[in-house]
DNA sequence: TGTAACACTTTACAGTGTTAAATATTCTAC
DNA sequence: GTAGAATATTTAACACTGTAAAGTGTTACA
């Protein structure tokens, strides 16, 4: 009786399918260009099929932006088995925020509100300030400084402005082809914070 | 004879109107919230009029992009006047970007094509970076710690990087009321990279 | 006072997100 | 195998959006 499963997974899979070509397009074109109707072509269903997945737009653009932290945050998990030392943890991760950026600007540009992608949906900034304490990030930072839980969630707030910042920045105001030869400037300016910090 | 010249001041005031109509809403709701005709409403004018002083919506929001550039620079040039050491010159222009973010987010917001704010033209991050060595925040930052032009170049996005990414992380994913808080730690880490410079 | 220039509005088109109602398809029980 | 229920999907519609063409007033000058 594997039916209800192979529903169960087909609209699994549309489901993803819809989070795909909303990407596809926000990539291909901008996420000004990505509309219900469009997706709905690409995937060959009509419009209002696509609210039997999502509630509205926003909670499209708002599940891309969820997975986009929860992707950082796994690699981030990774990095923490393969490190011992925090330092290094912490410019490996730099390194990696960097590639993801560029790599899957337009899931870059939903998680941040940038270049057009336009979502109400906040609460996954509270969520990463939330349980501070249990951020890998933030037990790095106090590894190398040991401090009050207050200064080093000052410091984790530098690091977030300026690792994510500086690739807001980069990405909103520099032409792709540029982007390469920033990677450097960014590494660095990394570096030197890391330096700082002990 | 002043009809012609009566006329070209109510030409030059119903521009400006328009301008400061689109950022009242967008101060008020949000920039997606901005459309031509809610615009017409306010000025109390058809939609079709704000063709004849604006090509389209995108100009509008290029007109407010570039004042807003154009107004940080006029500051910072105020700034070069009062103050001969470039360290305070760095740190007052900072103090300055700060309150300007957050008092004229709205601005900000195009400035930076964030939440909601989206304009294509960027031709003004270039023009920002074409004519570097005239820059007073690149002069400052030679005057510091005097090198070749590439590198006082690549300490001049590090700092735009740092300040003015600093403010989008702050503004796209903190709560208006956490905001002068954050102002403390802003002001902190542009003194550590301004310090860190000789 | 007629005419040319200008200011402005009406109407329309193609696109948007979204909803309610109608239809088509699939599965289950007899 | 077919009737009926459950599910899946679409059609049609509404209220918006930016924008263009055509039409209508209003003003200024000969």
């Amino acid at each position: 009786m594997g039916i209800v499963e192979r529903r169960e997974r087909m609209k699994k899979q549309l489901r993803a399918d819809i989070l795909k070509t909303a990407r596809d397009i926000a990539r291909e074109e901008s996420w000004a260009a990505v509309s219900i109707r469009k997706i709905a072509d690409v995937i060959e269903y009509s419009p209002p099929m696509l609210y039997e997945y999502f509630d509205n737009k926003d909670k499209i653009l708002e599940t891309i932006r969820n997975d986009g932290f929860a992707a950082l945050h796994e690699e981030l998990q990774k990095l923490k088995t393969l490190y011992r030392s925090p330092e290094k943890l912490l410019t490996e991760f730099a390194q990696i925020q960097w590639r993801f950026a560029i790599e899957q600007t337009e899931v870059f540009q939903v998680m941040f509100n940038i270049d057009g992608a336009n979502c109400l949906s906040k609460q996954v900034y509270q969520a990463e300030f939330a349980k501070l304490n249990t951020h890998p990030v933030w037990e790095a930072l106090a590894q190398i400084r040991p401090r009050s839980a207050d200064a080093v969630s000052k410091t984790f707030y530098e690091w977030w402005c300026l690792t994510y910042g500086f690739l807001l920045i980069s990405i909103v105001t520099q032409p792709r082809p540029q982007l390469p030869n920033l990677e450097p400037i960014f590494m660095e300016s990394v570096r030197r914070f890391v330096r700082g910090l002990s």
